[in-house]
Parts: C-alpha cells; sequence; structure tokens
DNA sequence: TTGTTGATTGAGACCGGTCTCTTTGATAAT
DNA sequence: ATTATCAAAGAGACCGGTCTCAATCAACAA
C-alpha cells in the first residue's frame, strides 16, 4: 500500500496542554476525567480545549486501558429479522451500559466466523457475542475464552464450551409445534432448513452441526415417531439457503411423491418463499397444505390467512446475552450461566386438518 | 472506575522477536508484512509468532498508521429492513475492499446522532456514511467534514454539504406514485410519514427538515394540486414514529371527517401497521380504501392482496454510498458526486378506484 | 587490495493517550 | 521556627505497533 494517508494532525492533550501552560500530565487529567486537579487549571484546560475543538483518540486510550469499550457481534446473516431484532437488543443493553457494538456478519459460514472473530479479537473488544455457525469446530472460540476476553453464546449452545449462553428451548417448542401438526391429522409433514450436509440429505442427527436446528429436528422427530408416522426422516429438506434455492427445495417437495400436507419451516425467511411458491402454484392455505413457522416475523400477521409461528423472545434473547456478558466484563466470577428463555406459539390460521387428495394445479 | 482490568499479557511483537532472537524492528516486518527480510528470518519469526500464537493488536497498529480500516456507518433504526438492507450494501462493498464497518442507530434524533458521529470519530473510522436525520443542524457533519475524514450521505441530500451522495429522485417517485392514485380517481389522499414537527400538524415545507421526506411530499402536493384537489396539505399526516404512533394516526384519520379513500405511506414499517388498522377495521383493500408505499419490503408482496410499492434500489444505494466512501478513501481528488439512482414502481394489487361512500365498519 | 553498492538487520523515536512516581508549596502540628 | 502532612502539578515511562535512519556485511568493481 502507498503512502496514502494525508495523516491528519488532530489536536493531542499535549497541544491543549501548551495552549494552557500547564504540563501534559495535568491536561490529561481533567481531559480524561480522572486524578485530582484545581479547579482553576481545570477551567482553564477546559477553555483552551474548547478553543483547540480538542477530540480525544479513543484508540490511544484503549490501547492504554486496555478497555476499547466495544462489545464484538458475530451473527448468521443480520438481513434476517431474527438476527436484526437481536442485535437490537444487544445494542439496547449495551448502551445502556455504556458500551458499543461492533457488527460482523457470517454469513453461517465457519470460515467468515472465524475470520470475524480473529478480527474484533485483533480491534480488541472487550467481549464477544457470537452465534456459532458450526459446533464442530470451535478452537476460535476456545481461543477467545483462553485469552481471558468474555464470550457469550446467542441462541445456540455448545456443550462443549462452558460459557454464559442464552437460547429458548428449542427442542420442547419444535415438538408442541409439530404436535400441533400432528393433532390437526397431518401425517406428512416436512421440516425444511437452511442447514445443509453433505449430500444434501438428511439421514440422521449427526450431519446436524447447527445446535438450535439439531434440537429442532430432534423434537420434530421424536413427536412424529410417537404419533407413528413411518420413517419421519424422509420429510427433513436441509440446504434452503437463498431464497432461490428455497425455492428448489419447496418446488421438488411440492411436486414430488409423498408430498407433506405440512411443512415446518426452520425460520421466517424460508417461510416466506415457501408460502410464495405455494401461493404461486395456486395452493390454498390451510386448505390444501398447513403451514407453521419459526420466528414471529412481520409479515407473518397480515397474510391471508396469517401464519401460525413459534414467537421465540427474540429482543430478551438478545437484551439477556448482552447483559450476562456486560455482567462478566464488570468482573462478575459466578460460573457460566444458560439461560433457556419461554417461547411461545401463536395459533393463527395456517393450520388445518391434510386434504385428502391434493390436486397439483400448477 | 475501579481498577476491573486484569491486563491480560497478549503476545507482542517484542516477545516474538526475543523468541526468533532477532530485532522488535525485523519481527515487526515480517508480521507487519512491510519492508525487506531475508527468507530464512521470516521463517524463524513466523515459527515463532504461531509457537506463541501471536495476534497483532489492531489497535496499536491503527493508531501509528493513523488509519484504522474501518468505516462508521450511522443510520436511523437498523431494524427498518429498508436499512438494513441498505447496511447490507455498505458491508458487502466494504468488505469487497477490505474495510470493516461499525455501525451506530440515531434512533432518527439528532443528539444521538451527533454522539454516535463524535464517537466513530474518536474511534478514529477512516470515513463516515451517515443518514442524516435532519436538515438543520449538521455542524457536526460539517466537523467530520473538516477534520479531512471523508463523508457520504445515505438516501438523504443536504444541499449545503457538498460532499458524496447517493439519494433516489424522491420528489418525482412520489409524483408517479401519487399520479397512479390520482388516476384511479382519487382525490382524498393522505401521505403519512414518521417526521414529526412542532404541533404534529403539517402546516408548510419549511417545517420538514428530512430531506428525502420533504422532497416526496412536495411531489405529492404538487400531483395533488395538478389535480386540482382543495389544500392536499391537510392529509399530510405526520408524527408516525412508532407502531403505536402509526395506530394512533391511522384510527384518527380513518374515523375523521374528510377521510381519505387512498393512502400513500412514506415507509413499509408504517404501511405495515396502517395495513394492519386496515384489516381491523374491516376494510378491504383495494375497494374501500387503496395504499401504494415507500420500499418494496417482503410483506408487501405476499399480502392479499399484494401491496403496490415504490421499489428504491436499496441494496445499491448502500453499495453506491460504501464505494463513493471508499474511493475518496483512496485519495479520490474528484469534486463531490451526487447519484440519483433509479426508481420504479411495482403495480400489484392495492390501488383502486374510491368507494363511493365508505362505510365504517368496526 | 580497497572503495562502492546493495541488501539486511538493528536501534530508537514516535503515535496520543494513561498512570506511577517526584517535586513543589502551603498549611498544620510541634 | 522547624518539621510533618497533604493536595496539586510535573516528569517521564509505557502500551504495541510503524517507520526512519544508521550499522553491518558480502559481493563486485577499480
Amino acid at each position: 500500500m502507498k503512502r496514502t494517508a494525508p495523516k491528519t494532525p488532530s489536536i493531542t492533550v499535549s497541544d491543549v496542554a501548551r495552549a494552557a501552560n500547564v504540563s501534559k500530565a495535568t491536561a490529561a487529567r481533567v481531559l480524561g476525567g480522572y486524578g485530582v486537579v484545581s479547579d482553576a487549571i481545570r477551567a482553564d484546560v477546559t477553555a483552551a480545549a474548547k478553543a483547540l475543538d480538542y477530540r480525544p483518540n479513543e484508540l490511544a486510550r484503549s490501547m492504554t486501558t486496555g478497555r476499547s469499550g466495544i462489545i464484538g457481534v458475530v451473527v448468521g446473516d443480520i438481513e434476517n429479522p431474527f438476527f436484526s431484532l437481536a442485535v437490537r437488543g444487544i445494542s439496547d443493553a449495551a448502551r445502556a451500559a455504556g458500551f458499543n457494538v461492533i457488527l460482523a456478519n457470517s454469513g453461517e459460514r465457519i470460515d467468515v466466523e472465524k475470520a470475524a472473530v480473529r478480527l474484533l479479537i485483533g480491534k480488541r473488544v472487550d467481549g464477544l457475542i457470537v452465534t456459532p455457525s458450526e459446533s464442530r469446530d470451535i478452537s476460535h472460540l476456545r481461543d477467545i475464552h483462553r485469552s481471558g476476553r468474555p464470550l457469550a453464546l446467542l441462541d445456540r449452545a455448545l456443550p462443549d464450551l462452558d460459557v454464559d449462553t442464552v437460547t429458548v428451548d428449542d427442542r420442547g417448542i419444535a415438538m408442541r409445534a409439530t404436535r400441533i401438526l400432528v393433532d390437526a391429522g397431518h401425517r406428512n409433514i416436512a421440516y425444511v432448513t437452511a442447514v445443509d450436509a453433505k449430500g444434501h440429505e438428511y439421514r440422521d442427527l449427526g450431519q446436524i452441526y447447527t445446535s438450535s436446528v439439531r434440537e429442532r429436528i430432534d423434537g420434530f422427530l421424536t413427536v412424529c415417531r410417537d404419533a407413528g408416522i413411518d420413517r419421519p426422516e424422509r420429510f427433513v429438506r436441509l440446504g434452503a439457503t437463498s431464497p432461490a434455492e428455497t425455492r428448489r427445495v419447496a418446488d421438488a417437495m411440492l411436486s414430488g411423491p409423498d408430498r407433506p400436507t405440512a411443512i415446518l419451516a426452520s425460520d421466517s425467511v424460508i417461510a416466506l418463499e415457501i408460502f410464495r411458491v405455494i401461493r404461486q402454484r395456486v395452493l390454498r392455505v390451510p386448505e390444501d397444505i398447513s403451514l407453521i413457522t419459526f420466528h414471529n416475523a412481520d409479515w407473518t400477521s397480515v397474510t391471508t390467512p396469517p401464519i401460525t409461528v413459534v414467537d421465540q423472545p427474540v429482543y430478551a434473547l438478545g437484551k439477556g446475552v448482552a447483559e450476562l456478558l456486560i455482567r462478566r466484563l464488570k468482573g462478575d466470577p459466578r460460573p457460566a450461566e444458560r439461560l433457556i428463555l419461554p417461547t411461545s406459539i401463536f395459533e393463527r390460521g395456517s393450520v388445518g386438518p391434510p386434504s385428502k387428495a391434493i390436486v397439483n394445479r400448477a
């Protein structure tokens, strides 16, 4: 890289000190708000600072103090309203405690997540909040923890990592959602998730490295089996990683044999796309197909019919994890806490009995 | 503040240098990737760094270099999908150029915006992207500019501030949207915005300090007047600052006299809430009331009927402004550019002729 | 053989704060 | 009057990098 920086000369403590006819140390004391200074000198320095339009260099400050006042956050996808709401919760809690937030996107890719963590550590954030995209490779998270910087986990727990964690009871709530469908009479219920695995085909839980999703699938399968559904695994659909992919998955699912009469979507972004495909195929909800999705997104309440959703306390999830982290930042010595927030289901109009014979109207 | 920092001792260049039996300068050269070093020494240092698990202190680095590799972004409300999509555009462009993004929310409040700008400058970001919440008080933006740090404006132009700016033709597109309503026969058309003013009553354009909204209202009023609508100002509704407030505004509007037969919403968050109120009052869209909103949000395409929207190129807006800023960061000396991105309208099903007599069915 | 050149490496200043340790001077105690 | 005490201000090291400049040394030319 060339010499591009014009090196803007900014006003420093020394400049102010000189202007106020005091030592650098004294000026620093009033400017930094520490130590003791007489009122007269304080006034002088303050005046000089104002006249020169002094702006403290946070970088220099946090280099010597060792703390930056910044919390690093790594989430899967900020565009997903689930995460933006959670981030909002984090930001609010952080601001209330005088911290700032620096945000990084992992795109649910482990290598990007690692890079982001490395970067944030490099920036010397005081602590990190991560939504781990994989439970397999968590060396970078161990590193954080080991470096003495507090780490807190959001939405996804890691059994092997004993740090503050805030999640919901994904298994339990998935069971409840599935039971609603089963009770309505469904036997062909599909579970659609963005998580992918080798071969894009679901075989067993061991393939699924995103803890929340694994829990959900586990709950889903348990209830299905209890209901006597044969090999419910065949209804688990992976790889709905983008709108286009979701569309592909949904299309395959809806036109293939053994077609589901009900769908449980793992997040609202997926559900939206599935809903579009359903509409496009001129299928009716819930007469032709029932739908439940995780996350009470905006749109789910204004469709016709409105969608039955799993209403995770997303904002509280973010707020809670931030509060846990901040508590740790302030030196709380208590052992790591694993908070599991209560979750409910909003039954709206998208679930009905299975249609006897579904005609493909597309 | 107490002595809380345990002052985690991290591995520094000196530590690595000592381990590799070279000088600090040499170790720094290989670790920092600058200057010339012989292959043998490079290998030694690299090995030592790996053994010690050296992590560069980004803070110290950017303190001496003067640049942090960070772009500061201040937006009105990250939860608004308009902004999260724009931020996504910014992030993508930033990452592509090797920059990182630090995000701050202003909540559309000028004092918070000022604090955020001050903070980001303190953190020595290389440049800033701001969505100015007011055109009245822009002293803090002038300061940025004056401090030599590049500034770029997103979505809202400031006539008095000659910096890189990316917007859409708000006035023109508002005219087109309004004309669609006028052409459908509407004469009572309401414009609803989150922007507020003293008295919460619209009187004239001089009250509106958010440039994009002012432009839109201007366009709206122009078309209304051209269509011979008497005092269209009375249909401009301010203060839809939150879902609750929007609800209040919508309720007042829909139950009062001179009730609108069509509504133009200034953003999708407002439109969603208005749509809910409409539903709640068992009014039909578009038979009883027509609706157009700015921003092609997710939900607008899945309602029944789908909503006619102004489709701003939001992602491109963010990407564009980031690219402009980065160009400046790299030393481009060209004069400030004001990009106005083309915008279209997606006509869907929420506009129809005005109903003759609207009955309040609620 | 000796001076020149060029490639490497080392020494140390510097960035802009914080913070420890000294010095200074005034007041209080002896 | 002398000394202990204490608050206020000054000096300078330090954080962990970057970067300038000087020193070293081998190869090469004269």
